[in-house]
DNA sequence: TCAAACTACCTTGCGATACAAGGTACTGAT
DNA sequence: ATCAGTACCTTGTATCGCAAGGTAGTTTGA
């Protein structure tokens, strides 16, 4: 039964974009320090998705970045956000609580409605 | 800027299967009707999400329905959670609940080590 | 010197998803 | 008989995450 990986993983869609934005927030940082960053907060990202979503933001004005190089190994791209991203971070915020919000809603209105019904308050 | 619309959109993804399975546990419904009571929710669906998502839990043996005549109407085909769809719902409460804590953590932890300074109390 | 390991960059192709738009069919009222 | 209302469903498009593969600079060690 692999639904439920499946559901899982798509739970996760657009939520990277707001994660990659908090993450710059607070200092800029390059793709390969994200995903350890990400993956030390048990979000499991590769390459192959951080790259476009970097690119795509990019040409958006929604991030920036300067080649700083690196004493070990091949220089690096540091991306920080522009002033559209800060408020393209703060928008995003709000939709993330009201879209919990609505869930929690659900959540409580129905699945204690059912499973818990001690409560007979009416 | 477009973007902070389609980035709210994807937010949506993989939750809208999870929200269905609540509406579902708690009392069989039909298509047009989980739509109204999404969007009193404040969850916009339209038909041609909804549909194919029911077809795909059903060919998973998440749902199952009933032809039920309407009084007003063409009969309704009223879904119900089978067994593993209970199960899968219960597995979707959790992954829910540990992605919010994710994103939680990571939204204190960073934004709030720039925007309140005020806390020194390392 | 040359190759292997490491780091960091990026692209291509695939499968899954949400949505817009359009289509079918039954019911009831004008 | 025709039109509005309800409920079903399908097709085509765009986007996204991911697996896999590719490029290139740096360091290490034989």
């Amino acid at each position: 039964m692999k639904d439920l990986e499946t559901t899982k993983s798509q739970m996760r869609k657009g939520m990277l974009e707001y994660c990659i934005l908090l993450l710059l927030h607070r200092e800029a940082s390059y793709a390969s320090d994200i995903i350890s960053r990400l993956k030390e907060a048990k979000l499991i990202v590769v390459e192959g998705t951080l790259y476009p979503l970097l690119t795509r933001l990019k040409n958006d004005d929604m991030l920036s970045y300067e080649w700083v190089e690196s004493t070990q190994g091949p220089p690096r791209k540091y991306y920080h956000l522009t002033p559209q991203g800060e408020e393209l971070l703060a928008g995003l915020q709000t939709a993330w609580d009201e879209l919990t919000d609505t869930v929690n809603h659900l959540r409580t209105k129905l699945l204690i409605a059912k499973g818990d019904e001690k409560n007979t308050d009416c």
